[in-house]
DNA sequence: TTGTATGCGTTATCAT
DNA sequence: ATGATAACGCATACAA
């Protein structure tokens, strides 16, 4: 800038003034300026911008992996409605690990990010000491923190699992188990209950037949086939999250067992599939443009109370909810 | 870092120098310092830090659409290896268009990231005014880009390409269609081409077929339904990426057409698709890998001449590829 | 071992 | 309409 100006004979100040497109330059000088500007290539450097008007024009996303479709999702509609709004976007992934996370989060506020939108690992308290000593502010995405609340955006999980066992119960289905994600997870333990729930309050018999994770194919296959073939055998399945219902896939393909199944989280191909695949879709584009909404609206000095947003979920009947041919005589009962 | 100094007595510089752990602060000085540092919360400004020593510790992605499983793949490796590097990483999506990619890469430029990997949109000239004048590394990523050599690293499209119609023919095919994305995309023109190229190699019988996109399941099923009505039916076809290959599944479906097929580019499930889909496998974690090998060669001073790095591509066989039992009569030929 | 002065490139303030 | 100067928060060079 101050190459421009001695080229120019001009002030900073000035050179400035024609940058930021300020009023109160006459048209020739900022003619001349311009004309130096692209003669020399210069271009103005954000990082000084930044440090002297405290706004970094920057958000930060930390996710447990990049890859995961899901995610990934989350990840495209963040950064579009960043970039609308002028802003940058970092993205992170702390792995799973609630030590790396407090590290990236360390790092992204001494980075002076002006916002976060975090799915949070584990089961961190929303106190953490760091994030919330700096008073960046933070959107908790797809489940919500300990201790005091926070803006966050999850799903209706009660309602989507509420809606598969509804929708298998219409189709005939009695006996139903539940294959869940990892009980670390905040949001496997919410369907978890929630399927407990539902059981219960529809008087389905039995005692529940319910599997935390994390599956495999191989833990899968055993663990459906012995279900299938008790006294009182399960004729559906729901599953917890995509990773679940991949591998419950591959595990029924491989043992061979028909039965009927209900995933959460929608997936490519799900439809191509044979039996198409029956799901409780969560919009995630809809839960990361929901995210910085919230965010931006702190940004934009919303003061009011924390909030949580509660986006809804669809189910998407295909087939594979429906009670098997092979399975339909056991349904004579009252 | 002003305030620590004055209440620990010491001067800023011995605040930096505990906070960078330089060597020269006796112990107690240190303990003290550190001590007031977490009872008021100071966190360096790493903006401040990045002004004075000209290195934001920062790389961007540029992608066409970060919640395409490919690129998502390929973002996850990037920030990956940034994050061992002691980077960050920032995202950003050009929608696939040139002059958005112009807006994205100046501001990126702007904020000096130490490098850039990009997937560039249309045929952009590799001697983009703003970015070859910055001195920024670039690596580009699964298309080149015209003008000088750079740093670019792409998939064995030719080699993909052949191992698909050498599959094909091994089982039996002869009649085979190509049906490649938007004649736009580098990468769709290189496979067509080689396709042409192997079919003539082989000695393949007809004028070859083939589809430039982009295309929709409803455009895709009249097509697919009228080459195997044809006089010289085709018993297989060729799908130039994901997107196509999911396309096609489903007109086929649609259809109700039994034929022969390689996609390009692996998916989910492939494999529980009737018949498990053969695809041409690249590897998404390994291409972003590369890139960023070969940008941190860069940013570490390596000036040797740019380099394209080819990676390979491999055949993941299954059932698609074979010759469907309505289609064997047609076999017997010379 | 510790401190002082200076500069990174920009914007804000207050002049002229 | 334009400019001089301070400040943003840190690191660097050099001094004590």
């Amino acid at each position: 800038m101050a190459d421009v100006a001695a080229e120019a004979h001009v002030s900073v100040k000035t050179v400035s003034r024609v940058v930021n497109r300020e009023p109160g330059v006459r048209r020739d000088t900022e003619q001349r300026v311009r004309g130096v500007i692209d003669r020399i290539g210069f271009m103005r450097h954000d990082g000084a911008r930044i440090l002297r008007q405290g706004r970094t024009q920057t958000i930060a996303l930390v996710v447990e992996d990049l890859a995961n479709p899901f995610y990934s999702q989350i990840g495209a509609a963040v950064e579009r409605e960043a970039r609308i709004r002028q802003h940058q976007l970092i993205t992170a992934s702390a792995e799973g690990s609630p030590t790396r996370e407090r590290v990236v989060l360390e790092g992204l506020i001494n980075r002076r990010v002006d916002g976060l939108v975090v799915v949070p690992a584990g089961e961190r308290p929303a106190t953490d000491p760091t994030v919330s000593a700096s008073g960046t502010p933070i959107v908790y995405v797809d489940r919500p923190v300990r201790g005091e609340p926070c803006d966050t955006v999850i799903s209706d999980n009660p309602g989507g699992v509420r809606s598969a066992v509804e929708h298998l119960v219409a189709n005939g289905h009695r006996r139903i188990a539940f294959l869940g994600d990892d009980a670390e997870f905040w949001t496997a333990r919410q369907r978890r209950e929630a399927f407990v729930a539902i059981h219960d309050a529809l008087g389905l018999p039995g005692d529940t037949r319910i599997a935390m994770g994390p599956h495999t194919v191989e833990s899968l296959a055993p663990r459906l086939d012995a279900w299938s073939r008790e006294r009182t055998p399960i004729t559906a399945v729901i599953t917890g999250n995509n990773r679940v219902t991949l591998n419950a896939l591959h595990a029924m393909r491989q043992v061979g067992i028909e039965m009927g199944l209900v995933g959460y989280d929608d997936f490519e191909l799900a439809d191509l599939i044979e039996p198409a695949v029956t799901v409780v879709h969560q919009d995630p584009t809809s839960i990361g443009q929901k995210a910085v909404l919230q965010l931006f609206a702190r940004l934009l000095g919303d003061e009011s109370p924390a909030q949580t947003v509660v986006m809804p979920t669809r189910l998407i009947v295909r087939e594979s909810g429906r009670l098997p041919a092979s399975l339909r005589a056991r349904k004579a009962l009252p």
